[in-house]
DNA sequence: CCAACGCCTGAAAGCGCTTCCCGAATCGTA
DNA sequence: TACGATTCGGGAAGCGCTTTCAGGCGTTGG
């Protein structure tokens, strides 16, 4: 990046015959009404010449950018792309810039990333993703989080509580607990829980929360039916399989995630075991290949796209709302193809 | 942003007690290298203050900044959102940034994008999705293109054809005309080909790629046989239905991308068809799930995550390539459950 | 022992934009 | 018509950093 010449705001102005102060007053639209044909004037020009502001200079003398940060665990899991794409998309057709990381839950990581977007000056920082049931452990991150919003920045959070700014937070619990009594209507009795990690507080929750609907029929999970492991594909099949090889099957699996239950079902499948006919399987989430598996599975539908837009923009809105507001999603239950009534038991 | 007080490189030079140039000179890095009492003085006040600089007051001077724009088709998309991550590690891990837009293959929203990070002075721009067949619709696009790197910025652009810059090409060709050698190999003498749309390069090459392949054996594929739809999971379910309902089925089918096998695949399971024990099928790409489904899926693995990375890497060097590289990324034929032996005619 | 030569350092001039401040112009009203 | 109240435009001072330009000092060679 050396060479090239580019249309400065003086060369508007100068073409346009205004003062440089004037050229900027216009462009930056707000709410300024100059004279109109000096507004006309300089439009005109900046059309004309190709005018693109330097963010750079704007950003160094506005004390502010037009970038917002958005930090989420990982890409390539299709419910944090779904969120990015979302918050994506409002950004770009405001005009917005969106600068991304992704920090795999390191409080460490997410702690230095957060004082460089500081530093950016970004208008606003999006965080996406659980935190971890230890609060301790994201210190630091919090800090800096602190310092930035008590700067006048803005800070939206996704299913991450304790953090300032408004926040989004998903009926985790109350999805959960829906999805049990459903699945308690459909006649289960017996269920397995493939948590994956626990120390995960979206993860707690949904665990709690389904536990919570299936006490109210008097349901109690049998302890051994508690299985965790990752929180992937990988991590749902071998817990499958681990209940497979126990020799005992429950009526109905509950993964706390969709990649999990997914991969329930495949383990199911690949031992032969008729879904949703002997087993029915459910997850949480509502993530695209749910919809695509064979079965479909069923879930609790979160509307992750529209959750990552509605958080770009609180991020955006003009001025930081005074009190920071916490937008509750609720899941929806979407039964599918891989859940049905319970087997009787003596057929088997 | 408003409030918020900054360390300031001014402060850590009166700290250290040298001249603002020095503490410049000497946190830079780069080749300088001054008095070691001053490197060390500047480094130690730099770091218990917590010195973190201005990267707009860099850019401004300096006409260059620490991000990376990342243009790609669509993050929801697992083909891309594997690249993406790739290229975001890299990016974090030296420090860099990475500004990141979905531009949905269109042609102004991308040529506006790069105007902007052109703006912006972003170190490098990488792209990512295929060029439509029809050159001309990406004329803006290019011309911006071709500004930036003129004016000295890198560019790296992936499977993307005829822009500046280096580009990593995918050997869609190759790897489809592999693909068509195992499944002869298979025994497969009837193939149908879902095309997704043939608009699109990268389409285009891989079913002529297949159709190479498989003249290289004498077969070729009946017009009846070749289906389009959109270039999803749906496009393939679609596809395979018409298929499925023409009364006529091949031993093998050819998606043109795993997404739309994947979509075949849970056709052919909807209409009791054995799969690979009636129809064989293959994708290409090996997007995550195309290992997790039921059966698994065969296809043309593609390193997504590592060419991201190696597309960052580019973008990092140091300098500039005197002449603009193209790596080529071969894919390699991965046969899984999804295909098998082809079904003796006589037997059906 | 002195001149010539390097290498460092610090002062200062921007990079392109926003915004404060003040004089000029405009408007309303008596 | 004239005067105060407003509004608007232009000059200029930064925003925080990089980098040029001299000048200072320590070396080396004659």
């Amino acid at each position: 990046m050396t060479g090239g010449s580019y249309v400065r705001l003086e060369d508007v102005a100068r073409h346009a015959g205004v003062s440089l102060a004037t050229a900027s007053r216009v462009l930056q639209g707000s709410s300024h009404r100059g004279r109109p044909e000096y507004r006309a004037k300089v439009m005109a020009s900046a059309a004309e010449l190709g005018y693109i502001p330097n963010p750079h200079a704007r950003a160094l003398a506005a004390n502010t950018s037009d970038t917002i940060g958005l930090v989420i665990h990982d890409v390539r899991d299709p419910y944090f792309a779904l969120i990015a794409g979302g918050a994506i998309d409002v950004a770009t057709a405001r005009g917005q810039f969106v600068t991304m990381a992704c920090t795999y839950r390191d409080p460490e990581l997410e702690a230095r990333y957060i004082a460089n977007l500081r530093a950016q000056r970004v208008r606003a920082i999006i965080l996406a993703g659980s935190a971890f049931v230890d609060a301790a452990t994201s210190k630091a991150m919090t800090t800096e989080l602190e310092s930035y919003y008590n700067a006048g920045g803005s800070v939206v959070s996704i299913t991450r509580h304790r953090l300032p700014g408004d926040c989004l937070v998903v009926g985790n619990r109350s999805g959960a607990a829906d999805l049990a009594r459903r699945l308690v209507d459909l006649g289960h009795t017996s269920f397995a829980l493939l948590a994956g990690t626990t120390r995960l507080v979206t993860i707690r929750d949904r665990v709690a929360g389904f536990k919570k609907g299936l006490a109210e029929s008097g349901i109690e999970v049998d302890p051994a039916f508690e299985v965790s492991g990752t929180f992937d594909h990988d991590g749902g099949l071998r817990a499958t399989q681990q209940l497979l090889a126990s020799g005992r099957l429950p009526t109905c699996i509950f993964a706390s995630n969709d990649v999990m239950a997914l991969g329930a079902l495949t383990a199911l499948r690949r031992a032969g075991v008729d879904v949703p006919g002997e087993v029915s399987v459910a997850g949480f989430g509502d993530v695209v290949m749910a919809r695509d598996f064979v079965p479909t599975l069923s879930t609790v539908h979160l509307p992750l796209e529209e959750m990552g837009a509605h958080a770009m923009e609180l991020a955006l809105r003009d001025e930081r709302g005074s009190s920071p507001r916490k937008v509750t999603i609720n899941g929806e239950v979407v039964l599918r193809e891989s859940t049905g009534p319970a087997a009787s038991r003596r057929r088997r």
